[in-house]
This record gives C-alpha cells, structure tokens and sequence, in this order.
DNA sequence: TAATATTATTAGGTTACCCTAATTACTAAA
DNA sequence: TTTAGTAATTAGGGTAACCTAATAATATTA
C-alpha cells in the first residue's frame, strides 16, 4: 500500500506535530529522517500529490486526516510489537526499539488484531506510551514531567520520555520502575536533583536531567 | 544488509534448485518471481558482483555458499513465523503464507532465535516444511509423495507440496490432517484415485491429483 | 548442417528516493 | 526598510528495480 519510506515520513510527522504542533518544518523532518532537506521538499511533494499530507511551498506541511490514520496505525503496530518483544521473548525494554522499527511496517489489520488479542488487548507499551485502539483513537496520556512537580506531591511512574538505551538502562539499575508508586521528599536547590521516596520506603535520588525524563501521573 | 528484493531472488533461487537442480534459468526466475526476464539478468549481474550468485550468461544462475546462507535464514524466518501465526495467533495453514512473506524480512538473529525457542523449537512449519536451524542446516525430509506408493503400505501424512490456500482448505474439509496415520486401500484403476485408512479406522478416498500433493513419511 | 524456434541479453527508458550545489524565499536585526 | 542570516526550493545527478523492443545466443528439428 505505502512504501516503508512513505510511512516512516508520516510517522514522523505525526510526531513532529505531537511535540512542536502544526505546521512542520521540512528541517525538522530532514533531521529526524537522517535525510538531506531537498530529499523531504521532494518526497513532501510525492505524499500530498497522494493526499497523505499538505503542503505549501516554504510553509511546512502537516497531515491529512487519511496521513494522520496510516501514522497511527503504525504506531500502533509499533507499540504492540514491543510489548510482544518484551512480554513473550523476553527482551529489555531497552532493546525492542529497532527490531519494531521493522515488524511496525507489516501490513495485515487482521494480524495486529489478533496480536493484540493475544496479548491481552495493552493499553501501554513496555515504556508506557499509550497504544492507539484498531479505530485509529490515541489514548490521552495524563501523566508530566517529574521535573514539573514539587516537594510532597506524589503519583505514579507511568512512562518515559527519554527511550535511549542508555537512559533505559540507567533506570534499569537506579531502582526505578514503570508503574512505582513515588512520593517528592525534596528538590535540592543548587542542582535541582530530586530525592523520591518509593513505596516500599526505599529513597532515591535522580538528576534535573532524569526528572526531565520520567512521566508521573498524579 | 540486503534488499527484500534481492532476499526474494535467493529464497526463490534456492528453491529452484532444489526442485530442478544447479544451474537455474532465467525464465523460471522471472516466472516465479512475476518479472519480465531483463530484469532478472538485470538483477543477477547486481548479485553475481556481491558474491550471492554465481552467473555467466545465457549459461543460467546458481547461489554461492554465501547465497544459500541468506536464503535459508530467510526460510528458517519464514516458516517460524508461520508456526507463531498458527499455534499462537490461531491462524488457519491456509491463510498464513502471505504475512511470513513479509516478516520472513525482519532482519535480527536473536529476535528468531527467541521465536524459536519460544515456540519450543519446532521441527516443521505448519505445512510439515522442515525448519532449518540457527546454523542453516536444513534437516533432510525422508518423505514422498502419496502417488508414488502402492496398496497396502502404510505411513504418516506429514506435509503438502501444494501451498495453496484452495488445496489446504479442501484438506481441511476433507478429514485429513498433518500428523495421521494412514494405510493404503486401493488404487482406482481408470482414475488413479487414492482410497485411505485413517487410523480410527475412517476412509477416505482422494484424486490422483491430491495423492501428487500429500508427503507420507514411512 | 542449415533453418527455425526458444531463451537470454542489450539498449534505452521510467519511478522512487536519495544526493550536492546553486538559487530563492522568508525572518530578524540594524 | 534594507541587509544579513537562515531555511527551503530548484536544478541536475545517481542507483536500484522495474519495463518494452530489438538483438544475440542457444537448442531443436528438418
């Protein structure tokens, strides 16, 4: 239907228009693709010719409703490949990233239905963002920055916005746990590090950089 | 690391081979592939330069060591798949071809091998086809086919040679499925027709046609 | 072995996606 | 509001796979 390369362009549209809002420019896509800017104006011109996206010259582009669907869709296969990967052949959830980069572009509904069945219908994936329904309908994600809230307030550790490997593998040994319940003991004013306590009363502490990264819903 | 098209010109190379032996015409490529023959000569000097093949013109085409190592990866991606889309998804043996077909792609060595072991290392696809293992050694099946034998013989049904979801779907509907123990009746003089004992002591009697598509292990 | 039929290759062209270098369009500062 | 700086586009090419039409090589048969 769509070529590998059409979808990985809406999937980062999508994500571009997520984060900085609606119309993107081709830069930003150029960097996020790891491709050169005359490669997006081009391509850019391809996928609204097919209707998947607007666009005006020098005025960035955005999708349309039908680019919109097939980026979803493709997230949404992302994410429950992932928490097949995490939940069934036991990887880490820093590893699953690449390998769903690949299995994301298979294109069967009626295979991603049943895997999401199988996998008891999830409504995260392993790093607790929420997976897209089979009608193209995002769950709204409630949770903020660590790095927002202050000293007593507590909440739930429900995601990351950091999905390096690096960064996955720090939380690994920090202690740390989707779905810990944590409470802010205090904010260290001269490096604004962040001292948590975790339910089962144990203390951590964690960077401004950290509290940057980890979603907590309140 | 290579091109899903040029995985596709080694798994249908390798298949030639084995049925027809070493070197394989370029018509038979093209046929099966569903390309006009320039392309394949096209193709084929592409792939000689990266040692997957050998080639020299109009002299037909065979796989190089290296060649037949990708090939069988492939295979060995696609009929795991093919036993995760059946025993896990709860797919039909008819419907799962065209979905490996695309994750037979997905290039990560440990992601198999924890399919594998997932799906408790399983010695053949739903078809009966023999899964090769992490080495690439493809075990040898001692198998032949239902028209080759004679009345009173007995065996096991263990594979098809027809993939088609026209013929495993009759199989389903005819009684017959992988694994029974069947015993040799009769053959029809006028029509060569097949008549068979299952083991619960059933008959049932198929065309010269089927008994040329049932592997009997015996 | 010459003539014919079949099969394969070359020649020349297309499309999707990418590139660099040159140019144009926007934006922000003087 | 002109100017400088940044961002985007056009111009011109490249490569992987494909195609059709024309030619060459092989195989078959008289």
């Amino acid at each position: 239907m769509h070529s590998f390369t059409e979808e990985n362009y809406l999937k980062a549209l999508y994500k571009l228009q997520e984060i900085n809002g609606d119309p993107v420019a081709t830069s930003a896509l150029a960097l996020v693709l790891g491709v050169h800017a005359p490669s997006v104006t081009d391509m850019l011109k391809r996928m609204a010719h097919k209707k998947l996206v607007s666009y005006q010259k020098s005025k960035g582009s955005r999708l349309t409703e039908k680019g919109r669907q097939v980026a979803v869709g493709i997230i949404r296969n992302h994410r429950l490949w992932e928490v097949f990967l995490v939940e069934k052949l036991e990887f880490g959830w820093d590893q699953v990233h690449e390998m769903a980069e690949q299995l994301e572009h298979i294109n069967d509904e009626e295979l991603v239905n049943r895997l999401d069945k199988y996998l008891g219908f999830p409504k995260a994936d392993p790093h607790g963002d929420p997976i897209p329904d089979a009608n193209g309908v995002v769950p709204k994600s409630r949770s903020v920055l660590l790095a927002t809230l202050e000293p007593g307030q507590d909440g739930i550790f429900t995601g990351v916005s950091d999905h390096s490997p690096a960064f996955l593998n720090y939380l690994d040994k920090s202690g740390l746990a989707l779905g810990d319940k944590i409470r802010i003991k205090s904010i260290e004013e001269f490096d604004l590090s962040y001292t948590l306590q975790l339910k089962g009363k144990k203390i951590v502490t964690v960077s401004h950089k950290v509290a940057n990264s980890l979603l907590i819903s309140t």
